[in-house]
RNA sequence: AACUCCAUGGUGUAACGGUAGCACAACAGAUUUUGGUUCUGUUUGUCAAGGUUCGAAUCCUUGUGGAGUUGCCA
């Protein structure tokens, strides 16, 4: 009898399993903390799946809170934004949907409390001359000449800078710790600062907000969060993290684990350099197909399970790794293999004639819907007597192991007919425009002939007259080189020129009409591809999604 | 010559002191009415040097390489 494979389980699960087992907590509750200040990438997704992930493996819950600490980023048009790619990549908060403004009171009377028990003190040096007492990765800081102010006036100051008597930047709270602390962020981090600003939920009721560090905890403490995930450079905050746990009276304690962010090559992550794409239009927003962002992905075709698979493989770590592209797009085309139906489109076309077919004739063929489902049954297509093929699949002068169609040679036009092509027409400068070929109606269907003869080869092929006349979008890297993060110069110099190309006039089967905004199909023998929400009943546009994998093109390549 | 963290094939990730495995990629073959899918097989790895141990990717020491941190951003 053989054991089924236990699998294996990040560092993170482990950690929640040693929790559970030695009583410390007894059940899961994590959250997913988003600023809303722009709009969520795949690197969120990563964080999300985790999140989320680990709720349901576990029978907890996952929070989904906005960390909402400074109004002059931040906007509700994000929080719609980051709520829509959520619940697309497929996961739910239930009624845990929180703010970290809501806590904006109790953060207020808790850090009073810190300047009563003489750990929090006003300082009114400007920002220069904190960061200068702040001394640097080599040399310890200097204590403020305010950080021994009687508690009485430190009290009285941070209700004057509550009261808006002060202009932004004119005091700051800080934490008493110690100035001498090798960890930066432990040498009085500021807890609450001046900003004169519209909120977007609180609006003008505050005038002083707290800061992250002040925040991310305490509001996890007050959810009752038991591990708190977030990524790597968040680490040198652990201390702090802990210290306000310790020295608050919060109603739980949390733990903060930190996790590698996700990175991917040829692309751009930073909310800054993606702004910067959209801003100087070398994409069309922030759902450009090419964009890393979820609406973006969601837009290009991919399917949320296959992001969910992409991030189940690349696992949990603390190793900063860069994970190949090709990666992602094994998880698209896996999903899409099983799911996607298929249909031919010809996005090159050339004409082909059949010259012993009857001029008026039409047959209609059964085709698979998709062969990974063989109980969605058939669909049909229109044959008749002028075809077009894809101009790729056609050589007059074919190499070696080239199956497809060439003089003299012959094909088999997928559910239809073996093809013979018999001649091939050019115009004055040289250019095929048309190939003339005659049909052999032994192989209705596309069957093999009664004398045992058999081809290699099986093009796709669309009836002229039955054509639906399409744009396609074909997708390529945003960039050429594999990590434009890590230049010299800038990223936006290792743009790739040919990311996106427009065919305006693909010749499609008329099934495809069908098809709604955002379904991801099969293009028989050339990937995936969906419908974009440009499309329109007279002008249907579709995005490729990702193409076939091409063993012969490989091939190609390398020889 | 600060602190913290990290290091396993080309890429990502397992192995919890006991056979270095899996996925992707690549390559070869079989099947195929998609040069797709599927199946089979092959190539490639423990950063280095010491130490502990019967036995080390794993524990210890040192070195090397990489990342983060000097916002009144998150």
């Amino acid at each position: 009898m053989s054991v089924p494979p236990t699998p294996s389980k990040d560092f993170i699960r482990e950690i929640i399993d040693e929790d559970l087992s030695s009583g410390k907590h007894d059940g899961t509750v994590t959250r997913f903390p988003p600023e809303p200040n722009g709009y969520l990438h795949i690197g969120h997704a990563k964080s999300i799946c985790l999140n989320f992930g680990i709720a349901q493996e576990y029978g907890g819950r996952c929070h989904l809170r906005f960390d909402d600490t400074n109004p002059t980023k931040e906007d509700v048009e994000y929080v719609d934004s980051i709520k829509e790619d959520i619940q697309w990549l497929g996961f739910d908060w239930g009624d845990h949907i929180y703010f970290a403004s809501d806590y904006f009171e109790k953060l207020h009377e808790w850090a009073v409390g810190l300047i009563e028990e003489g750990k929090a003190y006003v300082d009114e040096q400007s920002a220069e001359e904190i960061r200068k007492g702040r001394g640097d990765l080599q040399n310890p800081g200097t204590d403020s000449p305010h950080r021994d102010r009687p508690v009485a006036e430190n009290l009285e100051m941070f209700q004057r800078m509550k009261d808006g008597e002060f202009g932004d930047g004119e005091k700051v709270l800080r934490a008493k710790i110690d100035m001498a602390h090798p960890n930066l962020n432990m040498r009085d981090p500021v807890l609450y600062r001046i900003l004169h600003a519209e909120h977007h939920r609180t609006g003008d009721t505050w005038c002083i907000y707290p800061m992250y560090d002040y925040t991310h905890g305490q509001s996890d403490a007050l959810e009752y969060i038991t591990h708190s995930l977030c990524t790597l450079e968040f680490e040198n905050h652990r201390p702090l993290y802990e210290w306000f746990i310790e020295n608050l009276p919060v109603p739980s304690h949390p733990r903060q684990i930190e996790f590698s962010r996700l990175s991917l090559n040829y692309t751009v992550m930073s909310k800054r350099k993606l702004l910067q794409l959209v801003e100087d239009s070398h994409v069309s927003g922030w759902d450009d197909p090419r964009m890393p962002t979820i609406s973006g992905i969601r837009r290009r075709g991919y399917p949320a399970e296959a992001i969910r698979d992409f991030c189940k493989t690349i696992g949990i770590t603390k190793f900063k790794s860069t994970n190949d592209i090709s990666l992602l797009e094994s998880s698209v085309r896996d999903v899409l293999n099983r799911g996607a139906n298929r249909y031919m489109a010809v996005l090159d076309p050339i004409k082909v004639v059949v010259t012993n077919y009857p001029e008026d004739q039409v047959e209609e063929f059964d085709a698979m819907i998709n062969p990974e489902k063989p109980d969605l049954g058939m669909r049909k297509v229109s044959f008749s007597r002028e075809l077009f093929i894809e101009r790729n699949d056609f050589l007059e002068d074919p190499p070696k192991k080239f199956f497809r169609l060439a003089p003299g040679a012959e094909v088999r036009f997928r559910c239809a007919y073996f093809l013979r092509c018999d001649d091939v027409i050019k115009d004055e400068e040289g250019k095929i425009t048309e190939l003339r070929c005659t049909y052999d109606p032994e192989t209705r269907g596309g069957e093999n002939p009664p004398d045992g003869r058999k081809v290699k080869g099986t093009i796709h092929w669309v009836s002229a007259k039955h054509a639906l006349d399409a744009e396609v979008r074909l997708y390529d890297r945003l960039f050429t080189h594999e990590s434009p993060d890590n230049v010299e110069g800038s990223f936006l110099d290792h743009l790739n020129p040919d990311s996106l190309e427009v065919i305006s006039h693909a010749k499609l089967e008329p099934n495809l009409a069908a098809v709604p905004v955002g379904k991801t199909v099969q293009f028989e023998r050339l990937g995936y591809f969906c419908v974009d929400l440009d499309s329109s009943e007279e002008k249907p546009v579709f995005n490729r999604t990702v193409a076939l994998r091409d063993s012969w093109a490989n091939a190609q390549n390398k020889s």
